[in-house]
DNA sequence: AAGCGTCGGCACGCTAGCGTACATAACGCT
DNA sequence: AGCGTTATGTACGCTAGCGTGCCGACGCTT
């Protein structure tokens, strides 16, 4: 397993659903365009809409105050934004970033639950989805805890590799300190140590990845282990 | 808000519902003693029984291998084991070990499933359940990561005594040092700090919590962000 | 071509917490 | 009373990462 992610450029939690369903859902949703940096949804506020990523992608942050703030998971093109909504809660848990521009199809809030209603597949989906979710917010706890930012960062370019669907990421060391929650220099230094065994090359905002294998081996089992999960939960049908 | 939990010695997710509901739930459940260190669920298991506890208090942990653990989550009579189930998922996500001894509601994992059929409001206050963990356990992400020792123990008493609903813990402090995942002589060195300042007193294996608002203060905000979730989210009603 | 803002390299002293190891102290048995 | 077991105190050197600040380099703008 290399790879949450199967090729295909649709969301992969809509992916061969029943023709009703599926029908269902189109002519109820629409496509946008979502742009870097913006911000989808604060903490607490209420969900207007449901987003499925196509090849845009969504960071989900908790923020303790200015100064401390850690992305606790990542919702691309295998995941959703505004799954509390199945819980049939509409208020949203996390900071939701655009981290990657591109389209998703969003739907309206209210559609989205009266849709839940008829469309039972697509409704279990989610209910998966949300069990992965968490058990990955689980590890994601015990990931920030023991693992090195070394690590860390390399799970990190991995996951959003696969999501962005590219071999160059335009990122900042500013911005992935904010995101694992380090110092800049923290990136730095971890970035010049891959960068010296050929991992990745970068400069000035774009990261490229050259060594997908020894990036992982560079990661900890956290990838790999979140990458299983998706494969057992939610196989790409 | 400076617990958790209002008083009635019942589980609160299953107080107040409506006759029918609690009717059908009492049929179908059976009460059980859980005894202090027992092994309920390995991750990956498969449930057989969903449990509400009264007055035992069950700690859900990752394990990323023997060396490293983590609590990551707690559930006592605020809460349930096997929120899963409500997603329509039987695979235990953590390893779930009772920490407090005491009783608990059991019930058939199948027929519990069968029963959420017909107690929508049940259902749905499980699902709110779920929601709240979902977003604790983002919380605890960032706590864990960005929190020190000192903090992080503070906290964690205050949320056992809450479900131990007393103020003796039986804890040593090797077994506290597994919940935060850090070294015993950590916890030691945080623990002394605590007692010198009058928070607490402890010998072999106890731990009495003196100055339950000096805790509070002393421990990260985290607690209280707690306590305030669920006092909306699931109100005591 | 010059200037400016952003990005990355680097260095300083500092702290929290680690791994380890050993000593003492309390308790529970027999 | 003596014994082993378990819990706690403490000390050592070590590491990762922090906060900060400064400098140089790049690249966009004008």
């Amino acid at each position: 397993m290399t790879s949450i992610l199967n090729v295909p450029a649709a969301n992969q939690l809509l992916v061969e659903l029943p023709e009703v369903e599926r029908n269902a859902f189109m002519a109820a949703c629409d496509t946008v365009e979502l742009s870097f940096g913006e911000v989808l949804l604060q903490p607490t506020e209420t969900f207007t809409h449901v987003y499925f990523p196509i090849d845009s992608f969504i960071s989900l942050i908790v923020v303790i105050d200015t100064e401390k703030q850690l992305e606790v998971a990542m919702a691309g093109r295998e995941g959703m934004l505004g799954s509390s909504l199945v819980l049939g809660i509409d208020e949203a848990p996390l900071l939701a970033l655009v981290q990657g521009a591109g389209s998703a199809l969003r739907i309206d809030a209210g559609a989205f639950q009266q849709l839940l209603l008829s469309t039972p597949v697509l409704h279990q989906r989610l209910k998966r989805y949300i069990y992965v979710v968490m058990k990955q917010l689980a590890t994601s706890a015990a990931c920030n805890h023991f693992h090195r930012i070394e690590e860390r960062l390399a799970r990190w370019l991995l996951m959003t590799q696969d999501r962005a669907g590219t071999d160059q990421l335009n990122l900042t060391h500013e911005f992935l300190a904010m995101m694992l929650g380090v110092r800049r220099a923290g990136i730095t230094l971890a970035a010049i140590a891959m960068q010296t065994r050929g991992l990745i090359r970068y400069q000035r905002g774009t990261i490229t990845v050259l060594d997908r294998l020894g990036l992982i081996e560079a990661s900890c089992e956290c990838y790999s282990d979140d990458c299983a999960l998706y494969a057992k939960m939610l196989p790409v049908l």
